[in-house]
Order: C-alpha cells, then structure tokens, then sequence
DNA sequence: TTTTTATATCAACATATGTTTATATATTAA
DNA sequence: TTAATATATAAACATATGTTGATATAAAAA
C-alpha cells in the first residue's frame, strides 16, 4: 500500500510529469531538458532521478552527456499510469506547449549542430523569437 | 496539468487509499471506518472529505450519521483509477486486513444491530479477540 | 428546553517537500 | 597535468501536509 502512495507521490508534482511526459515523446539529455521546460539544471536533475527511482524512466551516459528516456520494460501499472497521463493530459495547454518545445529543440539542434549549456541558452532567444514572429502574425490577420 | 498533479496528490497518502478501498467493497458511515481502519475521527473525517472533494465519493445523511460511498458516475479517468488500485493491491497486506475487517464489522452490526462510536470501541475489542483466538488455534497445529 | 452523540472544522505542531544557491563529481579538451 | 563543462548532490530556506487535541455544528433523545 506504501507503495502505491509513493507511486502516486512521485507523479504528484507538476514538474516531474512534465519530464516525464516530454520524454514520452523522444529521448532527450538534461540540457536539452532544462531549454524545453525551462527550469534550472539542479531542479530538472533531481526530478529526473526522482521519476528514474520510481522506475518510469532509464539512463544512458554519452560523454558529458546524459540521456533519460522512458523504460522499456515498465511494470504493468506504471504503463497504465503512462496511458492514462496520455490520455488525460492530450488536450492540456502546458503538455502542448511543451510538446512544441521539443519538436523546436530538434530543429534547433538539426541547424545548429550543438548541445551545451549555451546552446540552450540560445535556443530560449530563439523560440522567444518564433513566438512573438506568430503574434505578430496572428496581429496582422 | 495542475488538476492531475492534484489528483495524485490525494491518492498519495496511505490513509486515503485505504478509506477508499474499504468503500470500494461497501457503503460505509464514519464511526464504522473509524472502527475499520483504526483512525481517529477527525483524521477519518478529513480524509474522507478530501476523497469527495476530489470526486471518488458521493456523501448521504441518515439522522446523525454521515454514509460515504464510490460515487456512481466518476469521470472515465477516476474509474481508470480505481481498475489500477484493485488490481495493484488485490494482493497487498493492508488491503487483505482492511477488507476482512469490513466483513467482521458487517457481521458485528448484524450481532449487535448497534452503529454508534461505543459500539465501535467493542468491535476493536472483538477484533482482537477473534484474532488471539486464531492465532492460539495456529500455534496448535 | 437541555443533554447527548456523530461528524466537521480549527489551531497548533511536527514532518515532508520543492526550490534555490553553492559545491562536488566526472568527463573532455587544452 | 589543469581548465572547462555537464550533471549530481548538499545545505538552507520557505511552503505544504499530516496528525492530534480542542471545539463547533447538527441531529436526536431526555
């Protein structure tokens, strides 16, 4: 019973499923993390091996990089929880945003060939950018 | 985003889980969980408010006792939910003890014909009772 | 009415949790 | 080797949460 309310606790906090969803979508390292969520290196750091713990997700080490991604091989429960997070979180405005930020962080990583500290810095300049080139648009029509 | 952060949240906590289930197998008033899971009457109380604020429980009054049960129609999410609880507990030590402790205050109610926080009080006591008595039976074999 | 009783709420306290800043670790490059 | 950099961890702080004991509310009985 412990722990099923662990579980539950882990995926209490706003943070940690937006990590986990993001990663839903694609492998991804911390840097790359902390540009799409926007939170600060020590904050994603700690979520990410808190949701890690918990088993929802597994590491690999490139370099100084490290990569999160889903775990293949999750318990049954925890995939049930993973569909049922899809499901009720699909049409919810913070998950959209965020999935537009990892598609944006790909595209930016495709161009620019980097994945640094700066790199993130540069990618933040640049979807700010992007968002007031719509508006701007969107002011037009 | 924040809604389900929420909704975890107050699946969460031990106590909280264990009311639930307990109501999930039957309609129940507060002096009959204070009895079942061994809490106090505030802390059962609080909790049980908690569990109807967030939508798993419909609440009905008969004199001056207060019944709480599953709520008949929760959200598709909330059902999806409960599936999870009962089979990831169907087997969990709490739940075995919690669910044998409703049958015994079931039978005690039909013995005593009394619901009231005195009557709960002696049902503890016949609980323990009951236990020493299959224990010592153990120890025979 | 007053008294009793079941439930709800409040105040106080202790513990747990999220967040930030600073620091440590580990890997690569110089 | 040292310097730089990505990630992890620690200390400190504020906030949130669970729990208890006391009190309020509401219904029934005397």
């Amino acid at each position: 019973m412990k722990k099923v309310a662990e579980l539950f606790k882990v995926l209490s906090d706003v943070n940690r499923l937006r990590l986990l969803m993001v990663l839903d979508r694609k492998e991804l390292c911390v840097c790359q993390l902390m540009g799409i969520v926007g939170l600060s290196q020590p904050l994603v750091s700690r979520n990410l091996s808190i949701l890690s713990r918990m088993g929802f997700l597994e590491e690999r080490k490139e370099g100084k990089l490290k990569f999160y991604r889903i775990k293949k091989d999750m318990t049954d429960e925890k995939r049930a929880i993973m569909e049922l997070l899809r499901s009720a979180l699909s049409d919810d405005d913070v998950y959209l945003q965020d999935i537009e930020a990892v598609q944006d962080c790909t595209e930016f990583q495709k161009r620019t060939g980097r994945c640094d500290m700066d790199a993130f810095r540069e990618f933040m300049r640049w979807r700010m950018e992007k968002k007031s080139k719509r508006d701007t648009r969107k002011e037009a029509v």
